[in-house]
DNA sequence: GCCTTATATGAGGCTTGGCTCATGTTTTGG
DNA sequence: CCAAAACATGAGCCAAGCCTCATATAAGGC
């Protein structure tokens, strides 16, 4: 699984609740904080395998070893496992952006390309949930803009450091392409009866390459 | 809305219905084939603003100003008015690439490019109902392999015929990712709070501008 | 006019799935 | 060891939504 105490953060701050707003009720023992991890793990393959509306709770529970009142215990929403789940892929993928930086700062655009396209990849195909959580259309507004702002301004920031440095301006328009390829190329790794695979993310590749690559 | 035939034609083909296989049941009046119009109008609408599952029998009958009975009288279940709409969407799709074909022979790839980008995410822009439909995950395989093989097909047809003209296969190949970018540039122009949002979709533009350009 | 077939209607059957709650069991602090 | 808090359990409540059906009404064909 993924990095626990980034997401053991978003679950339920620690001091007053504001309100009564729903929030995950955060685990206080060990034996809780497994529940937990156990509940989440379960959550990722099956909001993975069948999407958010057509995963159940049930389903959830049973996979994680857990009774169906276990699991509402912590998550008492199916919402908010979604979203805590989301939130924590999100910071996955924001640490390794960040990790990303000091290696390629000063190489060029060409560079640049193959290893996002090589490493952010490879992040997203192994963890499916994570698309499918972040493409949801029910998803909170606020959430999502603020989400997406982060790893656009991270993407960019990384262009704009390319050897021949790229503008900011056009460094945010072209972190949104690179995000959205990204995607594509998710999907076309998943679909099934595609003939030729390779070849097309080959040629993806070489096209973001070939555009980044240009100043 | 669309064209008519096109689908009606999908709609319980004229002779026997194989075993019991459960099928749209077609009109036989005039008034029937302006309430399967109406129906599918209104499904689209529906589609296109929650998506497939939170979508309602209910409301799509209510917005063509029918009895949910009248709804199932035509389209026996959810899954089929979907798929009846898919198909007239694929239909028209098919046929604006075919007529943009002899317009485009022995162009160079640029122009290409161009016309494409403009011209078939003009068409998805204008259809949002086809690509919410298109993606969702409980489409039948069958049927979502012969459609994406047939509109991978024309376009890769058309690659194929530009000025320096492409390989087949790399044609093939190039075919899937203008696909996908379109879906992208869809995305993109739906999306809300996005600066720049003409500034990105011109980006993206370029990118396969000069990607197709290039041999 | 009359019979047949197409179309219209909406109350309700029925399943699914999110969620609650009353009743346990385990763990911890003192 | 014991009380309190954390955690566990699963039967079942409940709303939503797909779909059926008995009962109309409109529209041809003769």
């Amino acid at each position: 699984m993924t990095s626990q105490k980034s997401s053991a953060g978003m679950i339920a701050a620690s001091g007053r609740k504001p309100a009564d707003k729903v929030a995950a009720r955060a685990p206080q023992r060990e034996r809780g904080r497994a529940r937990v991890a156990a509940l989440l793990a379960a959550a990722s393959e099956v909001f993975a395998e069948n999407g958010y509306d057509a995963a159940t709770m049930t389903e959830i529970a049973a996979r994680a070893g857990a009774s169906i009142g276990s699991l509402y215990q912590f998550f008492p929403t199916k919402e908010l496992i979604a979203e805590a789940l989301h939130a924590q892929y999100s910071d996955d993928f924001a640490a390794m952006l960040a990790g990303l930086a000091p290696r390629v700062a000063g190489k060029p655009g060409a560079t640049l390309a193959d290893v996002l396209f090589r490493d952010l990849s490879g992040f997203l195909t192994a963890h499916p949930a994570f698309v499918v959580l972040a493409d949801r259309r029910d998803i909170d507004k606020k959430r999502k803009k603020k989400t997406h702002a982060r790893l656009r301004g991270q993407i960019a920031a990384l262009l704009a450091q390319a050897d021949p440095p790229i503008a900011p301006a056009r460094a945010e328009a072209l972190a949104v392409i690179v995000l959205h390829l990204l995607r594509s190329a998710v999907a076309i790794a998943g679909e099934d009866d595609l003939p030729h695979r390779a070849a097309v993310l080959e040629e993806l590749r070489a096209m973001l390459r070939r555009h980044l690559a240009a100043a």
